[in-house]
DNA sequence: ACAACATATGAGCAACTGTTCATATAATGT
DNA sequence: ACATTATATGAACAGTTGCTCATATGTTGT
């Protein structure tokens, strides 16, 4: 027994099995809330409505009405969706009369879907 | 009024305004199911024990007590997500006697987090 | 001021997700 | 065969998410 109980974290019933690793991960990786925030990124990213919509304002900007149109959903179901892209800064819009019309506001974001869809297509 | 209501998409109570547009963006868009598969995709980064999973095996293969014990939570969290991203293809093991040791199972996954970051930094 | 229309938003709900707990499975050493 | 240890997994539960419905807000034309 090459190890004492004290030494393992206490949230976890298993005994370090190679410390050094552990503690060079610990190390290496980006602090807490940068991979906390990663993750809320990608969770914009995770939900086929917006990927729909993101995928839409590639080939052009778009009025809510006709993104609806398009994905074949409702105005308000898009609307939402739209509020969440925005709070991200996926997307920016601009109102002209009544009618509102969003694009895309980030240059990493064909990038990353791009990225996405090696992978698809890839396995 | 310069349209019928029977255009209209039936889901939809608004009038599409541009219709050219929403025709052309359904030429280009990437088919349905591609988009569903990528946003599946994505939904496996859209959680931070999974991100720090994937981001601790970027500096080594890693059995499930030490990884469990790097992120300081319970065996059985890190055993349940490390199936999702091994269902995704994301990681994979080697068993060694006892032990499993789990590594990344993708060139795109380094790329995809950097992506990530960069957008994370940059805003 | 009012009707018409595009969009936004709050409430409610059904479905999904991530964790914990208990327990099962698998491998090892005695 | 049995105890020990590492991992896997099913059930349960709380929290979250995405949609719908009803309604509010904002803009235009009359």
């Amino acid at each position: 027994m090459t190890r004492e109980n004290k030494d393992k974290v206490e949230s976890c019933a298993c005994n370090i099995i190679r410390e050094e690793v552990v503690t060079q991960a610990k190390e290496y990786m980006p602090q807490e809330e940068i991979l906390v925030d990663l993750a809320e990124f990608f969770k914009i990213f995770g939900d086929s409505t917006r990927i729909k919509i993101v995928s839409a304002l590639f080939t052009s900007e778009m009025c809510v009405c006709d993104i609806a149109a398009l994905l074949e959903m409702n105005q308000s179901a898009i609307s939402h969706q739209l509020r969440i892209l925005k709070q991200a800064r996926l997307v920016k819009y601009r109102r002209e009369g009544k009618v509102v019309y969003y694009s895309l506001d980030d240059e990493h974001v064909q990038q990353i879907i791009e990225c996405g869809l090696a992978h698809i297509k890839h396995k």
